[in-house]
DNA sequence: AATAGATTGGAACATCGTTCCATAAACAGC
DNA sequence: GCTGTTTATGGAACGATGTTCCAATCTATT
């Protein structure tokens, strides 16, 4: 099964080629990573990244488990359980905020082992908080869900922003809040009024009162 | 701009194309839907539709904002905030649950109108329901972000069930609690626990329970 | 050295989104 | 009613992609 000696200096592995795809998908985005592409950069041809990868499912779904795994194992064991929480749930969002291809990676088809990965960590420090067994499912479902839901909208923001060539954040956002500003009154009255908010909110304190509105939520289960 | 008369009976529009494109979703799932089978479809060319619609994110986007703006659409006024806010989430759900492709569609590129639709729903909810002005634009956000991201996974799920021939629910779920029974206690002592309770567990009631959880949060916050 | 199996690289295939263009239908001005 | 222009159609053609196939090469074992 595992050979013994390297076939040459740089084999083929899957480890190199995940390494190579996550270069291009951090590089050039989602769109830029073709066999092809991936092939010229490994000095190889298309058909033989198939001996090692299954499809281009299996090898986005490696390399976004791979980002995830990196980022899960950073948090302090010691840590207190609601700070572990944030802290995770920040790690992520960051993660995801450096590499936008994660974030649509969560919601493609099969088992998403990058998902379990967080659910695994946040679950565990709801146990460690004290939440009751019963609640400890829908709580650990409903965090991962509002995790991967932020991360989803950022990642399809990024990409946004990278496709209209935008690379100032506060220029894109701005352009965003216009579009609501400008909206029908009649129709859209909340999301005209908030525009302004839009403007200039920060991502992640959002994203951390998102997470700190469950938790609050989860404190008022706990006898 | 539009035209007085009908070119004919069955004249070619951006409404006619949307519907075609909508029942191939429905019927055969997201890859089915091809430029050459839309044209199938509607008896025409791959060309003529080009003239109604900008591209096939064009034609995503306006399938999912329809069938967004039918479920929106259907909240009685007179409900009290609290109820309004669960029976849009639900009607979301429920939305997605039929038609998965909605569920990839809020994580595609560009604007995503439908996503906006939502938002607008329950911020003026919030608003009725006395959350701080300050507040509004974080617990919105935070909602919506949970709604899409449940949407998304069991989007996932369904496309998944699919593909794998499943079409039986309780046995596709039992196959998911086998694999997470079947974990390293190790590595995920929390999601091998959670097993059972995966294999029996309400969509539903675990969704509203994610809903309940961000309004008991956002209920600690008016004063 | 010879054989078998593992691995490679590139050509070939089917399919897709999209563009192009030669028409045809509806309308406008006369 | 004729004519030119705009609006709309349908199908052929283009370029790119994921995947499959296969002949050639390398490594380990006999």
């Amino acid at each position: 099964m595992a050979p013994r000696t390297e076939r040459r200096a740089d084999a083929l592995s899957k480890a190199k080629i995940v390494e190579a795809a996550i270069a291009i998908l951090d590089a050039d985005g989602e769109a830029a990573l073709t066999f092809r592409a991936l092939a010229a950069r490994l000095s190889t041809g298309a058909g033989a990244i198939y001996w090692h990868v299954a499809d281009k499912n299996d090898l986005l779904a490696a390399a976004a488990d791979d980002i995830v795994a990196q980022v899960m194992a950073k948090i302090p064991a010691e840590a207190e359980p609601r700070a572990a929480i944030r802290a995770m749930a920040l790690n992520v969002f960051e993660a995801v905020d450096a590499h936008p291809w994660v974030g649509a990676q969560f919601f493609r088809d099969p088992s998403r082992p990058a998902a379990l990965r967080i659910l695994e960590g946040v679950g565990r420090q709801l146990h460690a908080l004290g939440v009751p067994e019963a609640a400890q499912f829908d709580t650990a479902t409903a965090l991962v869900s509002y995790i991967l839901g932020v991360a989803g909208q950022n990642a399809a923001n990024a990409r946004q922003a990278r496709e209209s060539g935008r690379t100032d954040r506060s220029a894109f956002l701005g352009e965003i809040a216009d579009r609501w500003a400008a909206l029908d009154p009649e129709q859209h009255p909340f999301v005209r009024r908030m525009a302004a908010q839009l403007r200039d909110h920060g991502d992640r304190a959002q994203f951390l009162a998102g997470v700190d509105l469950i938790l609050a939520g989860a404190a008022s289960l706990i006898g």
